[in-house]
DNA sequence: ATCCAGGTGATCA
DNA sequence: TGATCACATGGA
């Protein structure tokens, strides 16, 4: 991997198992948007970014090479060895490498923790099509105002203070509907430093995810994500509709086990592999619409 | 029109 | 513990 600088843009060749239409198609973010050069701009850390891949090499514009050298390369795990991981995987479950193959340029993201967790409890019951909409209507309303870029304006995600300050009917009119009672709790709770979410990460597995339960809205499911996505918490195994249905095509013989069964046989099985395998799985099921009419 | 979407919390056996 | 239900919203 070699990062260099040139007059437009940061720039990192050589960089192996990623893809940045993987990436930003799997669900893990509904913040970054696709430009029509094939780019993707978003907000990070109050800061507009636009990202692109060429084969194998990324261009960061609008940054410069110390913020891709101490932010991104962390964000976007660089610093992780894929090819590594897929062996690993695949030693423990070969029948998975056709599915490792359809998402074979997936990372997990290092993301911000407020913001995934309001994302993630946003998630809930809901579509990813309007969940887009629901935390650009939050970022709009009520982020702050981060500048013009290209012709469009960008905005930061709401911070704990200000979703916390919120009544019900202002949160709902963002349409975030039966939730409003979650984000406002759970954004007052985290406003208060009543759970010390930006310390989370330093805590076992087990405890993590405990104090992740302890909120408002956030069960086995958006905790399991939560942790993955933002708290490098590996050893957690996220069931969803969608990784139900394909578990059970390919290591279970009926269609009736429970969200803990599942959960609970992938982690014994993948240990701190898991996340990794849930990602690909999530990936390969919903872009083949698995187990779908 | 009816069902479903990266589920959670409350309730009841 | 385990099963069942309501819950806002909008796209297909």
């Amino acid at each position: 991997m070699i990062i260099y600088e040139d007059s437009c843009a940061v720039v990192i060749e050589n960089v192996k198992d990623f893809n940045i239409h993987h990436i930003f198609s799997s669900g893990q973010s509904v913040r970054w948007k696709k430009q029509k050069d094939n780019s993707y701009i978003c907000v990070v850390k109050d800061k507009i970014i636009n990202v692109s891949q060429i084969d194998d090499i990324l261009y960061f514009k609008n940054t410069n090479l110390d913020d891709v050298k101490n932010f991104w390369v962390n964000y976007f795990g660089l610093d992780v060895n894929y090819s590594i991981i897929k062996k690993e995987i695949l030693n423990i479950s070969p029948n998975l490498s056709h599915i490792i193959d359809f998402g074979s340029g997936l990372r997990i993201l290092n993301q911000d923790e407020w913001e995934t967790l309001i994302t993630l409890i946003l998630s809930a019951n809901n579509s990813m099509q309007i969940l887009e909409k629901v935390v650009d209507n939050l970022c709009s309303r009520y982020g702050d105002y981060i500048g013009e870029y290209e012709g469009e304006k960008y905005y930061s995600f709401p911070t704990p203070n200000k979703l916390s300050s919120l009544s019900l009917d202002e949160l709902r009119e963002c349409k975030v509907g039966f939730r409003d009672k979650y984000i406002k709790s759970t954004s007052t709770v985290i406003y208060n430093n009543d759970i010390d979410l930006y310390n989370l990460n330093k805590l076992d597995t087990k405890s993590c995810l405990d104090n992740l339960r302890e909120l408002s809205g956030v069960g086995e499911k958006v905790a399991d994500c939560v942790a993955m996505l933002s708290m490098k918490k590996y050893d957690v195994f996220a069931v969803d509709v969608w990784i139900k249905r394909i578990m059970e095509d390919i290591y279970f013989s009926n269609k009736s086990n429970s969200v803990k069964k599942i959960r609970s046989f992938a982690v014994d099985k993948f240990g701190d592999l898991s996340s990794f395998v849930q990602q690909y799985l999530f990936f390969f099921a919903r872009q083949n619409k698995v187990g779908k009419s």
